[in-house]
Formats: structure tokens, C-alpha cells, sequence
DNA sequence: GTCTATATCGGGATAGAC
DNA sequence: GTCTATCCCGATATAGAC
């Protein structure tokens, strides 16, 4: 017993701990997101985490736990960006700036993007009650301040649901069906020039649908 | 050895063996597009075909036969209805056709769309070589179409290949995140009436982006 | 063609030494 | 906290009787 074995300092451990979970959520979002829940073994991600198979199992109680572990990360991400649309806002440029920041997140964390879309896919077994609380809260607060424009002449009359449907569907299609659109432009958003036009075309398609310009 | 223990005519068979196999692959659909390649056994397959384990892989030699040929047979439909982007037609009721042709379809096989999306979300391991082959060369085709129509004036400026992916994703969305949909509003395509608003709204949207009324 | 029985294996999870 | 060894179950696939 030397006073190198001692415990090292609250704080340090508890960075250290931090650190090592995000490093492990990072790997398991890796193989989760290109196989699945079923389809990916804890080895595997073990493995591109840096550590044995029983090591992970000593931090996260299960598969299931780490799963839904990366997927309560993901979601939070994920719905960030819909907060800027604020009433304050300019109802034009409001759109503009989220369709660049949604489009931004599937250029920079498509693989969330796919990971959330293979849960909903398959019916969110484990994420539904997320979807009937905290997200529809989040889109019905959002489809207010849209009708409020709506009302005030501000933007065209639109759906506000199917609106914010539409801008979802295309943005993260250009994470979750990435391989599907190389296969046909042959690029792909790490493409500075592909992700302007990408921008610049949905702006202009959901702009045009509000009647605005 | 009576007559009775003959077999019968070909042609009975044969038709009776096609029947079955339609079966068997509906069945495999409905599992797979639930669960996935991995998440899916055979075992659940068989039950819902009502058969046993062995007889189904006595007619498809393993697992992966049997969900390639489920795939193929999703993909044929699927992109059936861009071949209704005929030059000859009139744009806006071309567009319009469209849409409503793929909300049909979401409506009616929301399985094969959520089938195809867990496909190419993971990658397309297996679909990868239809994506580069004949999908790109439709994809190629409708696109020149849409080149001409807008080259004599007939629609607004938009790029083709995203004015086909912005359809296909706004489209697809509502089989494919149906749960979101439902937790969001309350309803799916299979309420005529939401059927209707959403494919309106869709078509508003999309001849709005092309400068059509 | 359909059944029962079984070989075989990958992978999640646990025990226990260190 | 990390390691080795192991248990155990589900699932694919095959063998062989009928």
C-alpha cells in the first residue's frame, strides 16, 4: 500500500469516467447505427472502443442499456435545432437558418441520424414514450408560433405538421439515404459544393411553399 | 402405388408453388420490416406463413435467399411509379400524379418502404449493386425530362436530382416514421382524410418549389 | 414434401481470480 | 477495474425417418 495506489482525486475520476462512457457511446453508436441493434455484437464494439467485451459489460448493465444509452444521446441532439424557431423571428430567415442547421447535423452526425431513423423505423419500441412526450410537446409549441404567422399573413397557409414533416423528411434524407444518393449524383455533403446546392435547393422549395419570394 | 398418389398436372403445380412462395415472402416481409435482417428469425417467419422452420428452408436455402428475394421483389415496386414522369406529359398534373402514386403506396405497402429504408440506412451490403445500376439510370432518365421541361420554360428552375430525392424523402416519410407521425398528430395515412390533406399538401409544396401556380 | 431430432455456433451475460 | 474461463440460450442449418 504506497500512496501511488491511493485513489486519485474526485474530480479526475469522475473526467476520467465521463470521458471513457462518451469514448464507448462513440463506438457503439458507430456499429449500432450500421447494423442495428440485433445485428451489432458487443465484441465488435468493444473492440472499437478499446476494451474487452466483459469490460463494457461492467459499465453498462446490458446490450439494451447501451443501446438505449446512444439513443437518448442521439435524440437530445437531434431536436436541438428546432428550438430556433422562435416567435421573434423573422419567419423567412427562421426557415432558412433551420434547414441550414438541420442539414448541418446530417452532414455532421449522420450516423445519429441513421440510428434514430432504424429505431423509428421499426416502430421505437424503446423510444416511444420519448416520441409522446417531450417531442410532440416540442412540434405542437413550434406548429403554434407557425400558425401565428400563418394567421398574421406572415407566411401562406401550410400544415404546419406536414411543414415541419417536409423539412425533416428531406434533410435527414441526405444522412439516412446517403449511399442511395452517391449511387445516383455520386456525392455526397462532405462535398462543400454539394452541401451549398443541397442548402440553397431545399431553402428555395420550402420558401416557395410558404409563398415567401 | 394408386393414382391418387400421381402427380399432378404441372401446371397446378406450378401455380400452386408460386401461390406458396408468395406467401412465405409476404410473411418474410412483414418480419423483416419489423425487425430487421438480424432481429428477425426463422422461426417467426415460418409460424406466420404457417409452416415449420425446416419446410422454409427447404424452399429457400438460408436466411440471407430468402430476404434477398423478398428485397428484389420490394425494389421492382417501388420504383414503379417514376416511370409515370412521362415526357409527353403536362408537368404540374405529371408532379401531381406522382406524388399522389407514392403516397398510395406508403399508404398500401408502408412494410416494402420501411423494408427498402432499413436497406439503405444500413448501407445497402446487399442492394448496393441495384442502387449504381438500373435505380441510377431511371433516376438519369427522369431527370433529363425534367431538364427539358424546365429548359423550355415549362417549370421554374430546380435542380432535378434533388427535386426527386426532396419527393422520394417527404413521400416515404409517412410509411417509413409512421410512429412519429401518429405520435406527433394522432393519425396515419390509413384516415382518408389525412390522406387527402397530406397529399395536398405535398403537391402544394412541390409545384410552389417549381413555380407552378 | 413434411416431420422430429440434433449438430453447431455465435453471442450475451456471469463467476471468480488477480 | 480488468482479466480468463465458462455458462447458457437462441437460432441457423442439416440428417434422416416417414
Amino acid at each position: 500500500m504506497t500512496g501511488r495506489s491511493m485513489p486519485v482525486p474526485a474530480r479526475r475520476r469522475r473526467r476520467d469516467g465521463e470521458a471513457r462512457r462518451e469514448s464507448e457511446l462513440d463506438a457503439a453508436l458507430d456499429i449500432f447505427s450500421t447494423t442495428g441493434l440485433h445485428g451489432a455484437s458487443l465484441d465488435q464494439i468493444a473492440e472499437r472502443a478499446g476494451l474487452s467485451k466483459t469490460n463494457l459489460l461492467y459499465y453498462f448493465p446490458s446490450k439494451e442499456a447501451l443501446y438505449l444509452a446512444v439513443l437518448r444521446r442521439v435524440l437530445a441532439v437531434w431536436l436541438d435545432p428546432l428550438q430556433s424557431l422562435d416567435a421573434g423571428s423573422e419567419p423567412a430567415a427562421a426557415f432558412r437558418s433551420y434547414v441550414r442547421a438541420k442539414l448541418t447535423l446530417s452532414r455532421d452526425a449522420p450516423q445519429a441520424s441513421r440510428l434514430f431513423c432504424l429505431e423509428i423505423v421499426q416502430g421505437a419500441p424503446l423510444l416511444r414514450p420519448e416520441l409522446e412526450g417531450p417531442l410532440r410537446d416540442l412540434v405542437e409549441a413550434k406548429a403554434a408560433i407557425i400558425r401565428d404567422w400563418s394567421a398574421a399573413g406572415r407566411i401562406g397557409p401550410h400544415d404546419p405538421h406536414h411543414l415541419i414533416f417536409s423539412i425533416w423528411a428531406i434533410t435527414q434524407h441526405y444522412a439516412d439515404f446517403a449511399v442511395q444518393v452517391e449511387a445516383v449524383t455520386g456525392r455526397n455533403l462532405d462535398d462543400p459544393d454539394f452541401f451549398e446546392r443541397t442548402v440553397a435547393s431545399t431553402q428555395a422549395l420550402i420558401l416557395a411553399g410558404l409563398g415567401l419570394r
